[in-house]
RNA sequence: UGGGGCGUCGUCAAGCGGUAAGACACAGGUCUUUGGAACCUGCAUUCGAAGGUUCGAAUCCUUCCGCCCCAGCCA
């Protein structure tokens, strides 16, 4: 089906990064070549926020003709695995973006960076510490006082050198010697006092094996790896700003080819969620979710296995800007942008999550009767369905009220009210169980009110509805905020203690509309009055299970949360 | 008390000396066989504060206040 525009205004995208990069063009600088890249440690699973960055490098590379290209920053063997890199990749692309051939690894260039290496060495812009960690720590000095520098800053090149090949021959204990940059132990700047460059790990890398014992560290290794692979705009978030005069320091020093220049932009916070890799592993280690994957998750996979679509996903990162102030986005607006997207597409079908019988005492036992349901009132092309109807049906317990309040205007006694595609039928009486719960409703139906008839008779509600007989059963998994406050954790010593313990209800005993007997995981509905659903990758032909994806947006849920009644 | 950033509606976010876009949220309303969707209306005399420059300031200057980041052999 052909998907509306979103209403959008049209205009050019206008944050400063772009900005930058269109200066740079019409400056003539980088020959006119617009070159980003998406750098990720495969040490966690991608989430929203990444998702931010993802849209914004692939963006404008796309924007502006460029290239943008997938790296892995895997300098650290300790937190990496190939577990991570396979899924990073399954997300990047499921979001809709494409590196071509430019798929890299840091673990690639160790060869040139352990060169880059041995040319600060020379120029006397390295050294080799055989200070300990804790030494280290102790003579970098404080925000306000400055640091000293190490007795073995001024070891000569050849000793250097010496040190340094016998680290990488693995002739030392981890820890015993790292490879430290020679510039300032004074600056005001922590990140210029002599930042380390290599430190011994003897440790297998998930890519190189046995291969290296001396890892390069983020600033060296990114700083080069950008230039290595022709970066014009290397884009990454605040935090790292103080980190550019390093980064610039690194491609100086080497007088490098190819200069890449560094931009920072504020991540994305979402509200009601946690977004820090340490937290969601948490989450997953102590089994607190089902998984990097569960449907809480704000994870791509998450998101996905909740039923989010992509380009959901990559209106919502527009809409949301791209600034360097500090700031937590509505999930409401998320919410929006998946609504959005998905009432152009999913297709509408009838499910009762709680059912409550419903009989038509004046419906002739037996019959059964094929109504045309429209598929999807957005996309006429999308055509009807038959669905079966018949006397004693379903409909959910919260369409009856024994006693309604004013505002409501669904079923009760003496009431009259639409059932969707069918007839008007009018609540006679209601049958209740010794604890004095309504089990049963019956009804007497108007057979001259089929659904269609024009100018026919009107009802204040319609009700969706499953004919009992030929519903089929699901398991249905309802989702909420996996958080109770806005900025979990904030004014506590643990975050865990705002989780919600309401984020998931499964429900057993729902009833769906024959035509879903077929439905394959990942498949997208509206379930109608309900919200959108999807099938789960639990779900099999027989055991239909769905999660939950999100509400529809819900006046009568309004009126009751403000306890208006 | 060091360095680097940032402060425009509840939340994001335009604006770049000429008199406060837009989105979400919220509140009303129209329409409706989804209390959905769609559509309409309202929602910052004011831009962290105070001074100053100017015919004119959210935009320039000064001071102050607040928030974020930095002392990994993590990224």
């Amino acid at each position: 089906m052909e998907v509306r525009n979103s209403n959008r205004d049209d205009r050019e995208t206008t944050d400063f990064v772009r900005a930058i990069v269109r200066e740079d063009l019409q400056a003539g600088k980088n020959g006119g070549r617009v070159a980003t890249r998406f750098p990720p440690e495969p040490n966690g699973y991608l989430h929203i926020g990444h998702a931010k960055s993802i849209c914004l490098n692939f963006g404008i590379a796309r924007e502006y003709g460029g290239t943008c290209n997938l790296r892995f920053d895997d300098t650290n063997p300790a937190k990496e695995e190939v577990e991570y890199v396979e899924a990073i990749k399954e997300d990047v692309r499921w979001l809709g973006f494409d590196w071509g051939d430019g798929l890299y690894f840091a673990s690639d260039y160790f060869e040139r960076l352990y060169g880059y290496a041995v040319q600060l060495i020379r120029l006397g812009k390295a050294y080799v510490d055989s200070l300990t960690a804790e030494e280290i720590r102790a003579y970098r000095g404080t925000l306000t006082e400055p640091g000293k520098e190490s007795p073995y800053r001024n070891r000569s090149v050849e000793e250097n050198l010496d040190l340094f090949t016998r680290m990488r021959a693995g002739e030392f204990e981890d820890g015993s010697h790292v490879l430290r940059a020679r510039i300032d132990m004074a600056s005001a700047n922590l990140n210029m006092r002599d930042p380390t460059l290599y430190r011994i790990r003897r440790m297998a890398h998930h890519r190189t094996g046995d291969k290296w014992c001396i890892y390069p560290m983020y600033d060296f290794a990114h700083s080069l790896s950008d230039s290595l692979e022709g970066i014009t705009h290397s884009i990454c978030t605040l935090e790292f700003e103080d980190h550019r005069p390093l980064y610039d320091w690194f491609q100086e020093t080497l007088k490098v080819e190819r200069r890449s220049r560094q931009i920072e932009f504020a991540r994305l916070n979402l509200n009601y969620t946690v977004m820090s890799k340490r937290k969601l592993l948490e989450l997953v280690q102590e089994g607190l979710v089902r998984g990097w994957d569960d449907p809480r998750m704000p994870t791509i996979c998450g998101l996905r296995r909740r039923g989010y679509t992509p380009e959901s996903i990559r209106n919502f990162c527009e809409r949301i800007g791209v600034a360097r102030r500090d700031n937590v986005m509505d999930v409401a607006l998320l919410e929006h942008s998946l609504r959005e997207d998905l009432n152009l597409r999913a297709p509408r079908v009838m499910c009762v999550l709680r059912p409550l019988r419903l009989i038509i005492d004046n419906y002739p036992e037996g019959r059964v009767e094929e109504l045309q349901a429209v598929n999807n009132p957005e996309d006429p092309s999308a055509g009807t369905r038959p669905v079966p109807f018949s006397r004693e049906l379903y409909i959910e317990q919260e369409d009856f009220l024994e006693n309604p309040p004013k505002k409501f205007f669904r079923l009760a006694p003496g009431r009259t009210v639409r059932l969707r595609y069918g007839y008007l039928v009018t609540c006679t009486n209601a049958v209740k169980n010794d604890k004095g719960e309504v089990t049963e409703v019956h009804c007497s139906y108007d057979p001259d009110s089929l659904s269609g008839e024009a100018g026919g008779p009107r009802a204040k509600a319609t009700l969706h509805w499953v004919s009992a007989a030929h519903s089929l059963p699901a398991e249905v998994r309802l989702y909420d905020r996996l958080f109770m406050s806005e900025n979990p954790g904030e004014g506590k010593e643990d975050f865990k203690a705002d989780l919600n313990p309401d984020s998931l209800k499964v429900l057993q005993s729902c009833r769906m509309e024959p035509s879903l007997a077929g439905a394959q995981p990942g498949g997208r509905y509206q379930f109608e009055r309900l919200g959108y659903f999807c099938v789960d990758p639990d779900s099999c032909p027989g055991s239909l299970v769905f999660n939950r994806t999100v509400t529809l947006r819900d006046q009568w849920a309004k009126i009751v949360r403000g306890g208006a009644l």
